[in-house]
DNA sequence: AATAAAATTTAGTTATGCCTAAATTATTCT
DNA sequence: AGAATAATTTAGGCATAACTAAATTTTATT
């Protein structure tokens, strides 16, 4: 009684999508060695998974020798797929289970293969569809459509601009966890105060904190300028 | 950083323990045909499956040709691990996002490989560690013993004993939404009317309801006497 | 343009976990 | 007991998805 349309996609494959989505999403190519480090697979492996793809019934991703993958508007919507369901998932542990922001990827990282479309419509309406997961990243909509973003890196913002966090980039634990001690959370109103060349150090002050925060950081914090 | 007692079982695996505990606890022998009968899994797929869990560093089942497996220490506490994971999911996913009992098994069936500990804890916490899914069957404990069930199948009563329906030991779709029509669900209070010899018939009184049951069913409910 | 370095692909293996067909063993019937 | 039937196992394959080592192609450097 499955569609045929979607049928169903192997967990690896799945992954596979869902990180070529994320590398082209920034701009970046989606290299075999791109991909094979993302994915902490070898690169051979990768080459093997994406002429697959590529020749899968209907195509998962286009592939041309030496030149990387980009996904099909299948592979698109596949991606768009677990990326909600990931998302979702995420801000519904947060939402009714207690787990902190910091917690939650590992366990999405597994549900979000699994769970059917009825539990995804099921706890998108007990949360009332929200926008955002607990990092503040976009949801993709019932329909797999992704949002526009229009918020920008911390980078590069400069000294007197103003702005509040509107999503941090990040799965990593101690990172999240650092961040969140400082206050550097969706929501948090912020200032720039100094910045420093060469380093690309941002001195900013959060509350009544002011903090030296490095590129690394800086350009995974995303600031919605006021 | 995984203990090395609970090395992660592939899914198959914890399918096969699952389904050698049903079976060998009904009194059942866990032969290698009623495993791919119950399994819906070859013959031939079985014994190279039960073998291999057989020569497993901890043994899993123990193993005689011609004569079935039975479960080990450690497989049982793996066994009864993944059926805490299935109740407890059954109970979460009725009691939080409103599934009925009828739809909760397919779900659960999925969730239950890949949940950590962690998320275990956390829905038997926020449901104050039930005793019982919404079909009314018991949930192995925190420290993976199985409370003994006291209930007696309803097929062996007769006419004029009455009772408390405790559980219904069914996967069925159909069979629930028929079941629960009849207003047959746990809590319920019974009343055996009649008894057909050779055919096993019950006539049994729900509420105000009053109706017949063959041995298909009433071998599956199971009663608390009163 | 030639060479060195890096990225990528090909070739050949491995581990899981399933399958069918054929052989074997156990059980039941006459 | 001997034959028929049923249950079980062995043998040989296949699909998926990983790996390493070696070959090839592309890109960068001199
Ligand atoms: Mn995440
Ligand atoms: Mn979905
Ligand atoms: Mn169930
Ligand atoms: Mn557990």
């Amino acid at each position: 009684m499955k569609p045929l349309t979607q049928k169903t996609l192997t967990i690896s494959i799945q992954d596979y999508l869902k990180h070529i989505y994320e590398l082209t999403e920034n701009g970046e190519n989606a290299s075999t060695n791109a991909l094979a480090r993302k994915l902490r697979i070898s690169a051979p492996s990768v080459t093997g998974m994406v002429q697959k793809m590529a020749s899968a019934k209907p195509a998962l991703v286009e592939y041309q020798k030496h030149q990387g993958v980009t996904l099909t508007k299948e592979g698109r919507r596949a991606a768009l797929e677990v990326i909600r369901h990931h998302r979702l998932l995420e801000a519904w542990l947060v939402q009714t289970l207690g787990y902190s922001w910091d917690e939650v990827h590992e366990e999405a990282e597994r549900l979000e293969h699994v769970i059917s479309e009825d539990f995804e419509r099921r706890i998108a309406a007990a949360m009332g569809h929200p926008l955002r997961d607990p990092h503040g990243e976009l949801i993709p909509t019932a329909d797999l459509k992704m949002p526009i973003e229009d918020s920008t890196p911390l980078s590069a913002l400069r000294p007197t601009q103003t702005g509040t966090i509107q999503c941090v980039k990040a799965a990593d634990t101690g990172l999240l966890r650092y961040l969140e001690s400082l206050g550097l959370v969706p929501g948090a109103q912020i200032e720039v105060k100094e910045y420093s060349p060469f380093d690309h150090n941002l001195t900013v002050k959060v509350g009544r904190k002011t903090t030296v925060l490095g590129m690394n950081i800086t350009s995974k914090i995303y600031i919605e300028e006021s």
